[in-house]
RNA sequence: GCCGGAAUGGCGGAACUGGUAGACGCAGCGGACUCAAAAUCCGCCGGCCGCAAGGCCAUGAGAGUUCGAUUCUCUCUUCCGGCACCA
């Protein structure tokens, strides 16, 4: 054994090690429990950042856990291929997108090899190969011929100079990134997933996923969003044509506070009345203005403009004006609300504004009026007033009545209203999935066939910012009518790169199946036991997953499986601290490396200068990214002190939860922690060996590791981590030479090997317990040594500590009052007070009151 | 704006079902070893008062429940994530 730690080698070693024997290749195998361990796939957009390796290491000791418990693991890795990013370099480096991406994937593979996770490579798929996309297009022509795809208007951020669509991402205060110019609101065809159709399944299958964390589940449930309410119908007369403006609302109880209506820029009826009423036209221009951000829209100030029109109030008769807002958002809905400003806020603000009537209808904990300023309470629930028949009605009786008076007219319905929307996924880009239809003049929209699938996409191509390449090249769009035979024009936009993430764990089951999206192997592997990755996924994807593994259920694929995911771990985001330079007039980011920062004995900031003396300024703590220039490059640390310190370092640091705050100058202790663990090895080797055991550190030891296995089971690896230390102090004191030392290391070898696997695969043969520490059993605490024969309880008074007293384990509560109403610092507390109370935690504490 | 989360020493964090607040580390200070440095080892390390014994304060702020609250309830503040075309 070399007498220094060297990680290098170490690792290399163990690498080729496992390398030589397939170590983490799995099969299929009925005779063991399977256990699916997945981490999210990366996008391979250069080199690995911290918070991959924290999510592969969280999901790696897992893995190697439940090995060593017994289980057939899968542990899987791939690439979400397809994005933005890719064209954005393409259009830096006149590079295509496709060679961008390989290049990545190529470096990043490399990399994520020399951290040792457990991964079979066997596996490995990229989301922008045929192969894969081919099964995207796939259950898109089934979907399709369902109708659980569609094609509608969607609305998207317009550059009128670029004459190209904007993601969310490149519009910059209301702006298109390249080129500066105001963005604009347009409408456009594309194509929709109805997930809206599984909705209520979406929603109530949250509670059969014990596995998941309550917050997620919450925010799944608010973001799908029942609400039960009234589809309520206004009539009213256009161009002496009767028609009547819907509205959905959930407060039907308010209808007799109505005193106008609002509708959205795009509504029929504005749209009909801005003819011939310029000012309205340009107001309707006005709200086109900016872009589509549900952020950007919650905080616009609201504006309106009356129509002219007017619609009748369906019980009473009365005239409200119909006003146009920029509030009103026609995704939503019917596109129109009924303003109530007694008892909702934003018709609070707008009916102020415009001088619109303000009539209170409900009574509220502050009584009848609603003086302003808007106070949250007249939002409440409560008894109806003002409001003719209905006087008296609480909230459900309200809405029953009146629900059922609109009935009688044909003017309402009781209505289940999701928030939840479908699912746009037409993107009017290059690097993605290309949408496999067929536009033919006769036939309309007709899916690829099978035997013409996959729609390849050319790998060639290099985006200028000026919409999608695949609109310009005839070769591509050029086809003919499946149907027909006749000239046609295939569809140029390409998927949301959503689509490829929400099945790839199924695949991975079966990568190389070429005849079918999945086969029976995914029935075996199916769903993923653990499911590893971002907060920042909470909703989205995970619903998105949540909804394609019903959809594929339904096509008869898994037929057995409707949640992909059983148990989720959502890693809190990787932060570090940011610093610009405003020297040139604008912000130049630095990145935190090449800072050197001065601190008071409190630890705040009195100083940042660049390592060149250029003063910076700190901009506080957040995600790492690219504008910012703070990303922390986990090479340097790899590199420096090995995969092994990176992987112990990241779950030491912080729960898996937690955001994790960067810190160069931890690192270096965890990187000593392994040097001891080393060097204590390292002298039990050498030794000679005893059989004496040191009683009080065996109890550490087994103390400790009982902990360490409860704190594994809950996913809390940050005092896993902390055990493992705590054994290593107790080993030392027993002594290299002791029995107990070779039962200590036997037992830290093996709880530190899912974390530090290089280094436990060394030690593990070095000290001669084995060939392969993967192949040990997991180590269990030993009862007897966990027994101790005396217990040390807190005294308290009045709940206030005062001392400890030691005792015998088998004392009974009498003797115990007695033995503590005569402790020196118990009387000076007790002396001449009446004894209210004496409380006895068992084993832990002891509480007088007096 | 809406939805979700978090807040504990100089720093990361621990405290399992309400029972010793600060485990385990980092940084810092003092010492040993060394010609010296690095490495390593030993000791101290929330604040205030006190020679000490000991006492008081303290888990973002304010209230409440309890013999006892970091933990439960309410109100507030700040920060972080998401908001449907970043992934």
């Amino acid at each position: 054994m070399q007498d220094a730690y060297d990680p290098r080698a170490v690792e290399q070693d163990a690498q080729q090690f496992w390398e030589s024997r397939r170590s983490f290749r799995v099969v299929e195998d009925k005779s063991k429990p399977k256990y699916y361990c997945l981490s999210m796939f990366p996008y391979p957009s250069g080199k690995l950042h911290m918070g991959h390796v924290r999510n592969y290491t969280i999901g790696d000791v897992l893995t190697r856990y439940y090995r060593m418990r017994g289980f057939n693991v899968l542990q899987p890795m791939g690439w979400d291929a397809f994005g933005l990013p890719a064209e954005n370099a393409a259009m830096a480096n006149k590079v295509p997108p496709a060679k961008w991406t390989y290049d990545n994937i190529a470096y990043m593979k490399k990399q994520l090899r020399s951290l040792g996770f457990a991964l079979d490579w066997e596996r490995e798929l990229a989301t922008c190969r045929p192969e894969y996309y081919k099964w995207n297009q796939w259950l898109f022509t089934r979907l399709f011929r369902k109708g659980l795809a569609y094609k509608k208007t969607g609305v998207v951020n317009w550059d009128p100079v670029d004459q190209t669509v904007l993601a969310n991402e490149q519009v910059i205060e209301g702006r298109g990134w390249r080129t500066g110019a105001v963005v604009e609101k347009r409408e456009i065809p594309m194509y929709f997933f109805r997930i809206t159709a599984y909705a209520e399944e979406l929603l109530s299958a949250l509670d059969g996923l014990p596995g998941w964390p309550e917050q997620v589940k919450l925010m799944q449930k608010n973001w799908i969003g029942k609400s039960e309410g009234v589809r309520i119908g206004f009539p009213y007369e256009l161009n002496g044509k009767k028609e009547t403006l819907w509205v959905f609302t959930t407060r039907a109880d308010t209808l007799m506070g109505a005193t106008f209506m609002a509708v959205a820029a795009e509504h029929p009826i504005a749209v009909f009345a801005s003819q011939g009423n310029p000012a309205l036209r340009s107001f309707i221009e006005e709200c086109k203005k900016g872009g589509v951000q549900e952020a950007d829209l919650a905080q616009i100030e609201k504006k309106g403009m009356p129509t002219g029109v007017f619609a009748t109030h369906p019980i009473t008769g009365e005239k409200l004006p119909v006003w146009v807002g920029n509030y009103v958002l026609m995704g939503y809905g019917e596109g129109a609300v009924m303003g109530v400003p007694a008892h909702d806020e934003r018709d609070y603000a707008f009916a102020q504004k415009y001088r619109l009537p303000i009539k209170p209808v409900i009574r509220h904990p502050a009584g009848d009026k609603v003086d302003p300023p808007w106070k949250p309470e007249y939002a409440e629930h409560g008894t109806c007033i003002n409001s003719g028949k209905y006087d008296g009605l609480d909230f459900q009786d309200a809405v029953n009545a009146i629900a059922g008076d609109l009935a009688a007219k044909s003017l309402g319905e009781k209505q289940v209203q999701w928030r939840l929307r479908d699912w746009g996924v037409s993107r009017q880009r290059y690097w993605g999935t290309p949408i496999p239809i067929i536009h033919c003049p006769a036939c309309g929209d007709v899916p690829v066939p099978d035997e013409q699938l996959p729609v390849a996409l050319p790998e060639n191509l290099v985006p200028d910012g000026t919409g999608n390449p695949l609109a310009k090249l005839p070769s591509f769009y050029e086809t003919k009518c499946p149907q027909c035979g006749k000239d046609a024009r295939r569809e140029t936009d390409t998927m949301d790169t959503f689509v490829d993430s929400s099945w790839y764990f199924a695949r991975y089951a079966c990568p190389d199946q070429a005849r079918a999206m999945v086969d029976e192997r995914a029935g075996y592997w199916m769903p993923v036991d653990q499911y590893i990755g971002g907060i920042e996924h909470a909703i989205l994807h995970l619903l998105y997953s949540r909804f394609f593994q019903r959809a594929m259920r339904d096509e008869g694929l898994m037929p057995r499986v409707a949640e992909p995911f059983t148990n989720l771990l959502t890693q809190g985001m990787v932060l570090a601290e940011s610093y610009y330079s405003d020297a040139s007039g604008r912000r130049e980011w630095i990145n935190p490396a090449d800072v050197v920062v001065t601190r008071d004995s409190k630890g705040k900031i009195l100083s940042a200068k660049t390592k060149a003396g250029k003063d910076v300024v700190y901009d506080g703590i957040g995600t790492m990214s690219k504008s910012k220039n703070n990303g922390v490059d986990p090479q340097a640390l790899i590199d420096q002190y090995g995969a092994d310190t990176a992987r112990f370092y990241t779950m030491f640091a912080s729960p898996p939860t937690n955001t994790l705050e960067w810190s160069d100058e931890s690192v270096e202790g965890s990187y000593r922690f392994l040097r001891r663990v080393w060097a204590f090895a390292l002298a039990y080797t050498k030794g000679h060996k005893t059989t004496m055991h040191d009683r009080q550190a065996r109890h550490e030891i087994h103390a400790s590791l009982k902990q360490a296995n409860y704190d594994m089971e809950r996913h809390q690896f940050n005092t896993v981590a902390s055990a493992c230390m705590k054994i290593l102090n107790a080993v030392e004191k027993a002594g290299a030479q002791s029995a107990t030392a070779n039962e200590g290391l036997s037992i830290l070898i093996r709880l530190l090997s899912p974390i530090t696997p290089h280094l436990s695969h060394h030690l593990w043969r070095e000290c001669g317990f084995g060939e392969d520490v993967m192949a040990a059993p997991w180590p269990q605490p030993d009862a007897a040594a966990l027994e101790l024969d005396e217990v040390e309880y807190v005294v308290q008074v009045n709940g206030v500590k005062r001392g400890t007293v030691r005792v015998a384990k088998t004392t009974d509560k009498t003797s115990l009052e007695l033995i503590v109403k005569s402790l020196e610092f118990v009387k000076r507390h007790i002396e001449d007070k009446v004894i209210k109370r004496f409380v006895v935690v068992p084993g832990k504490l002891i509480n007088i009151v007096v």
